[in-house]
DNA sequence: CTATGATCATGA
DNA sequence: TCATGATCATAG
């Protein structure tokens, strides 16, 4: 028994499901559970606080339905094609944080269409499990609520596509390294890293190489909160 | 180093 | 109070 396998997946392994019937099945049986007691029947430890082990309950949840992507360029369950995200909740009952999406792509980008995007192609089919995640209720006591798919209406869609195509013409100009997280309605940029002093190479806006900090693709709080009150 | 999973911590 | 910018862990 080590001290250090928050995380391993290994000793219980639940495989993947076949249907959107099944995975609705699986939500179904974990809502209304704790994260303690989610974790207990998967053999695994509760680590003290979030602060070192931010991804555990993702983790917890994509063990507990059988997620099989990994950590590959991949939506979580391969087979139908649906990507897993929890929505941590506040004290209110209102999403706490933004959702990472993915991360922007470094190089030549001006020939890449929405259509054809990693991040739309992430965001067409979202499995979205509510979790309590106000912090004066300890980790393993903190409820799993009841999840929902979810599917863009062409509205979003839109509106998804405006601010990636606005954000990603930036990027194409070389001003990656000027785009701020108060720019896009839906999406935003903001840094994604270990921390600020890794860099990697992107485009200048003369058209050289230049280091930069590596970002990602976020969805604002304002745009899972909506998502939230027409689940309902 | 890049992908996955996110939350922390501070300034406005 | 809350969003932005910074940061943490793990796998391959």
């Amino acid at each position: 028994m080590t001290d250090d396998n928050f995380m391993d997946s290994q000793r219980i392994s639940v495989k993947p499901p076949k249907t959107e019937q099944e995975l609705l099945a699986r939500c179904r049986a974990l809502a209304g559970k704790t994260l303690g007691q989610l974790a207990s029947e998967l053999e695994l430890f509760v680590p003290e606080n979030l602060a070192r082990h931010k991804g555990w309950v993702g983790s917890l949840l994509e063990t507990a339905l059988g997620a099989d992507a990994g950590n590959k360029a991949q939506p979580d369950f391969v087979e139908l094609g649906i990507e897993m995200k929890t929505l941590p909740l506040n004290a209110k009952g209102q999403p706490k944080e933004s959702t990472y999406v993915c991360t922007v792509s470094m190089q030549q980008t001006g020939d890449l269409v929405w259509e054809d995007s990693w991040i739309r192609r992430k965001l067409a089919h979202v499995l979205w499990v509510p979790v309590e995640a106000d912090n004066t209720i300890p980790l393993s006591e903190r409820y799993i609520g009841q999840a929902w798919l979810w599917r863009p209406s062409a509205k979003q869609d839109a509106i998804l596509q405006r601010d990636w195509e606005e954000l990603m013409d930036r990027i194409v100009l070389g001003e990656q390294a000027e785009i701020t997280a108060k720019e896009g309605d839906y999406l935003q940029i903001r840094p994604k890293a270990a921390h600020s002093k890794v860099l990697v190479t992107g485009i200048s806006d003369s058209g050289s190489r230049q280091q930069i900090n590596p970002k990602g693709f976020y969805l604002r709080t304002a745009f899972t909160k909506q998502l939230l009150l027409e689940q309902g």
